[in-house]
DNA sequence: CCAACACCTTCCCATCGTTGGAAGGTCAAG
DNA sequence: CTTGACCTTCCAACGATGGGAAGGTGTTGG
């Protein structure tokens, strides 16, 4: 199986997967005779594990550890619990930050008649407005 | 006032000072004698309009839209509400696939158990589990 | 047998916002 | 006249991904 075929059977780019290699992330892969990638079934399960961890979120470094984790049969599942949870903390710290600005935004709007009008609430918060942010 | 004061006073760091003025959002400032870049009240203004305009998640490329706006007195404040909420959209959309995430990390974590044991629901997910995402 | 085309390789560059450092010039105080 | 704090420009990195060039490979068809 060539790079492109692993990639379309695992939903991550060809350009990904020689990146993802590069880093490390992935063990080199067995090469042809002519220096192309072959990847087999296990790999692309590999791949595809990346993927959905991709998906959930994790960087590429908490990945690296998703991937011993799941490597090593005899890991501890709190282990990996803890990295999950951890990552979900991280999660929602984000969101809590993403819902604040929607706050203010949403607030300053609401002030803003938004007609042809060049009086501006929006624009005087910014201007160095009260930071009313409740 | 030179780069330093502009930036303690502006909470922009001077390396940003800099780069803002090198891809064009901010005009380039004058210059001393040694070639200093030196700073006004208003330029203190506009800096802190930018850093507000960050701390609220807009791009660079709508801030400066917003300071066109904010320089044009003659502005329609329907058009600040519009790209306003077009960014609150933008946030929304994050939050909702962060959401997403943690929703699934969490009900993935719930059913791992997270001691020593090696089972773990959350790799098996990664895997290639049958994604109840719901 | 050779052309066309799809694929592969490596390499560099772009994004986005920010930070770090190196190498060198300037300025004020000791 | 030196020290230290500041300024200048330039170059590179982060994290994850994409785009594209230049060149080799492999298969198919005329």
């Amino acid at each position: 199986m060539n790079i492109g075929q692993a990639a379309e059977a695992s939903g991550v780019s060809a350009k990904m997967i020689r990146h993802y290699e590069q880093i490390g992330l992935l063990a080199p892969a067995s090469r042809s005779d002519a220096g192309y990638r072959r990847y087999g079934a296990s790999d692309v399960d590999t791949l595809r594990f990346v993927r959905r961890a991709r998906d959930l979120g994790f960087s590429l470094d908490a990945i690296g550890e998703l991937l011993d984790l799941w490597r090593d049969r005899s890991r501890a599942s709190g282990e990996v619990k803890a990295l999950a949870l951890s990552h979900v903390e991280t999660l929602e710290a984000k969101i809590a930050e993403l819902q604040s600005m929607v706050r203010t935004l949403r607030h300053l709007a609401e002030a803003c008649h938004g007609d042809d009008r060049p009086d501006c609430p929006i624009l005087d918060d910014l201007a160095g407005g009260h930071h009313c942010h409740g």
